[in-house]
RNA sequence: GGAGAAAUGGCCGAGUGGUCGAAGGCGCUCGCCUGCUAAGCGAGUAUGGGGGUUAAACUCCAUCGAGAGUUCGAAUCUCUCUUUCUCCGCCA
């Protein structure tokens, strides 16, 4: 959420920001509003002021035993006004309200300014794809014939876009999750949390998930509570409608958890493997941290989640999403592409954000400095450390060889007891 | 699921219709004092919004879990919700 005085006193500056991102805002409403609410605030409080003096008055006519009821009678009908007013007013901060958390945040003056997906700037890229000498396969295929994947079965227990790993398998995946969870907690310093799967409404307005893209979660039936779609949600809010000593930013935090997605208007797209699924694993960093170093920190930990990759030999390239390709909450975004042979191209693993102060005034996460008077609202960024079934996949395809088999990358030997090589079980 | 109790400032805790934004204590900050430390003394110590000021001072409005209501006036009364605790039941 951006704050309506900002908005007032840089109003070509936001809208500027909204066109970049080609979101189409009226502003116009809102100024009015903004208008109205001042109005009737200032009234509001006049009333509200001659109430409680008069109400002391009262009080002091009535202890000294003398009449009050003239006074009391006049109060009546300023009371009524009041209220009356007050309903006004409410109806118009609503309005004002549902308006800013509505509004995507402000693309940071550095993102590349693009329409969309194809505008995006590539940033670097790591690794060499290999050259494969023989007909290689998309991973779900290599998964089934080695027997550690079955979709097929997983779409009979609940449906489409849902997983099913089997013995090595299953196990690869655990042993990334605990890879990358040790990497990031002994190597980079964040601390390991365990969040809850399901939060409820505000916890999803405070990342940005909601109002906008309820369409996009999985809600429980009769319950105002929802699936995550990531960890983010959890972990981004712990510390929501609180106000934190700087001594503990930044504030590090990783976690995994199983992510849930409704992928709706996603139809047709990724319609096979384990590309595109309504659950799927992920291990998330989340930071909140001092405005005056979230850039920095938005560097260190794209770092920590290009770690991951470089640490699996996985080839990938960093690109800087354009103005019309950021997501709702974020200012700024680097996503992570690892590269499928598959495909012949490079597929999103990891998306690492700086939302500024965006989310923090959405949850109300302050924090104040040593000695300062004022709380200010934190930055707050996250990542994921990765997509652990993109990374499966990429691993699968990677690393397979023409009998089917599929190399383990070095680091992940010792997290799957020794093993090497996954082939089929006989 | 049934029965009951509770929610007040950073923390503990008083407050059941009127000078209560809230006693007292602890903690913290600043100052004083004392060989050092501890103790002692004094002052200060919530958040948001508006006015005011170079900046302050100052001032107004709101906030005692959340929301609604009663009342001239609500921390205090009523209703709904949330959370926590105790007992019973059930349960991984």
């Amino acid at each position: 959420m951006l704050d309506l005085k900002f908005i007032n006193t840089h109003l070509e500056a936001v809208k500027n920001g909204m066109d970049k991102r080609r979101a189409k805002i009226d502003f116009i409403l809102l100024s009015d509003n903004d208008e109205k609410r001042k109005e009737l605030l200032l009234k509001i409080e006049e009333l509200r002021h001659t109430r409680n003096t008069v109400s002391d008055e009262i009080a002091k006519l009535k202890k000294s035993r003398e009449n009050a009821d003239s006074l009391i009678d006049k109060m009546r009908n300023v009371s009524d006004t009041i209220k009356a007013l007050d309903k006004e007013l409410a109806a118009i901060e609503k309005a004002i309200q549902d308006f800013l958390i509505s509004l995507p945040n402000i693309p940071y003056e550095d993102v590349p300014v693009g329409k969309d997906e194809t505008e995006n700037h590539l940033e670097r890229i790591w690794g060499t794809p290999r050259k494969f000498d023989f007909e290689i396969k998309p991973h779900e295929e290599i998964g089934e014939n080695l027997g550690i994947l079955d979709l097929a079965r997983a779409s009979k227990l609940a449906g489409a876009r849902f997983p099913l790993y089997f013995g090595n398998g299953a196990r690869l995946e655990r042993a990334l999750i605990n890879f990358m969870l040790d990497t990031h907690v002994s190597q980079h310093g964040y601390t390991e949390t365990l969040p809850p799967f399901i939060v409820n409404r505000a916890t999803m307005t405070g990342t940005g998930q909601l109002p906008k893209f309820e369409e996009d979660l999985f809600k429980i039936e009769g319950w105002d509570y929802f699936l995550i779609p990531t960890s983010e949600v959890p972990m981004t809010n712990i510390y929501a409608n609180e106000i934190i000593d700087e001594s503990i930013l930044p504030c590090k935090f990783t976690a995994y958890t199983p992510c849930f997605r409704s992928e709706a208007g996603s139809y047709g797209k990724d319609t096979k493997g384990l590309i595109r699924q309504h659950q799927f694993n992920k291990v998330e960093l989340v930071k909140l941290t001092t405005p005056e170093s979230s850039f920095e920190e938005l560097e260190s930990l794209l770092a920590n989640a290009e770690k991951i990759l470089q640490l699996l030999e996985l080839p990938y390239q960093v690109i800087s999403l354009c103005t019309g390709d950021l997501g709702f909450s974020a200012a700024k975004t680097y996503d992570i592409e690892v590269w499928m042979p598959s495909q012949n191209k490079y597929r999103e693993i990891s998306s690492c954000s700086n939302c500024l102060d965006f989310q923090a005034r959405r949850a109300g996460i302050r924090f104040r400095r040593k000695g300062g008077k004022k709380p200010e609202y934190v930055h707050t960024l996250n990542g994921s450390g990765l997509a652990v079934g993109r990374t499966f996949a990429a691993i699968l395809e990677n690393n397979q060889n023409p009998d089917g088999s599929v190399v383990i990358p070095e680091i992940l030997i010792p997290y799957m007891g020794g093993l090497k090589i996954i082939r089929h079980d006989v």
